[in-house]
DNA sequence: CACTGTAACGGCAGTCATTGCAGATTTGCA
DNA sequence: TGCAAATCTGCAATGACTGCCGTTACAGTG
């Protein structure tokens, strides 16, 4: 066995899993508000008290890896071609990313842009995390181009954003996967499309 | 005197006003956090209770008229005139917008954008108006111009909001009204400017 | 002006998220 | 094996928010 991780990790890994597996189940059985802390942290067997030792809030707990996708995107400003604008830097990280993770259909996932619509407290921590990823990614994207200052990348990267969030709400009902990642893909190209050139 | 008002109307706007200057006023002063309700219906004179008679929470009480800038968008939009394409719209919208009031200036708006800066619930609350307006702006949009589809009404209104709102954090310090006005208006021409034929 | 229904007030008790504190427990490492 | 650091947890407290409900003030009517 390769301990990668010491025990220590490894048990609070496990730990973690375990309140967010709770969480979900929980939430999606009774709904958010109907869930308190207290009945997640039964259901993982750990003291309420231990809850916030992994978890800042009871929203967090519906946001555990948001900064990958991000890094993904920085990673890919980075990366770009000599040929490449910022508009198609973009589109090139959204394939990217929808190809490598499962992020937008997760059941997590899924759980989590429900309850972004109904539950006003889930749906501020969402667009802070969406925020801040903007303003980094903007940030990123007016330095590696310099014909790009920050006002200009920050409409670019609220375009692109605005766009895939309202499809992404306008979808919400749509079961099929691949469906989803197709029109959200096409509505980011048909959006940023006056940026190019 | 002109009771455009009933007597219990006054007073209802009077007590709604002495809450929100008693609350401004406290967290000016010790902090939003640090600013209990009851320190606020303390200083305002009214039983602790009745504070939620008033604001639904104590975030909102930050964000009182909301409501008109979307509105007068919306007229903006309506009273387009036959060759403006949508982005003139919300350019004029904008500078109508920033000539009428002074919303952007006033000691409220003032304290509320540096609350929005460092407070987690405040700028919560302050991003879920401006999705819901952003979103409302969007339909209104794509329903007065044929040629733009939703999603395109979406990301515009994206760059719009998006741009604007960099300038307004980036200018955080600014002193003077004017010059915040200006820098303003010339982002979200510059940023517009990929959507105008 | 008296009368009555309704809106507004404000106290009380209860729920729940979140936090500081302090005493166990457990794990990493020498 | 033995100690220091990291964790886990129970306890108590704070503060937002809600439901309940008796009291008071105001509006509209005759």
């Amino acid at each position: 066995m390769l301990p990668r991780m010491t025990l220590r990790e490894r048990k609070r890994a496990r730990t973690r899993q375990a309140l967010v597996d709770a969480a979900t189940e929980l939430f999606e059985r009774q709904g958010y508000d109907e869930t308190t802390i207290a009945d997640i942290t039964a259901k993982a067997e750990v003291g309420a008290r231990t809850f916030f030792s992994y978890f800042a809030s009871k929203e967090e707990l519906l946001f555990p890896e948001s900064d990958e996708r991000v890094q993904a995107t920085l990673a890919a400003i980075a990366d770009r071609g000599a040929d490449e604008g910022p508009a198609e830097v973009l589109l090139r990280a959204l394939s990217g990313a929808s190809e490598r993770s499962d992020d937008m259909v997760s059941p997590l996932a899924a759980l989590r842009l429900r309850l972004v619509q109904t539950v006003p407290a889930v749906r501020g921590k969402g667009l802070q995390l969406q925020l801040d990823a903007q303003r980094e990614i903007a940030r990123h994207l007016a330095d590696a181009f310099p014909e790009l200052d920050y006002v200009r990348a920050s409409a670019l990267t609220g375009a692109f954003i605005g766009a895939i969030t309202a499809v992404l709400y306008a979808l919400l009902e749509e079961g099929d996967p691949a469906v989803l990642k197709t029109a959200v893909q096409t509505a980011a190209e048909v959006a940023l499309e006056p940026w190019r050139r």
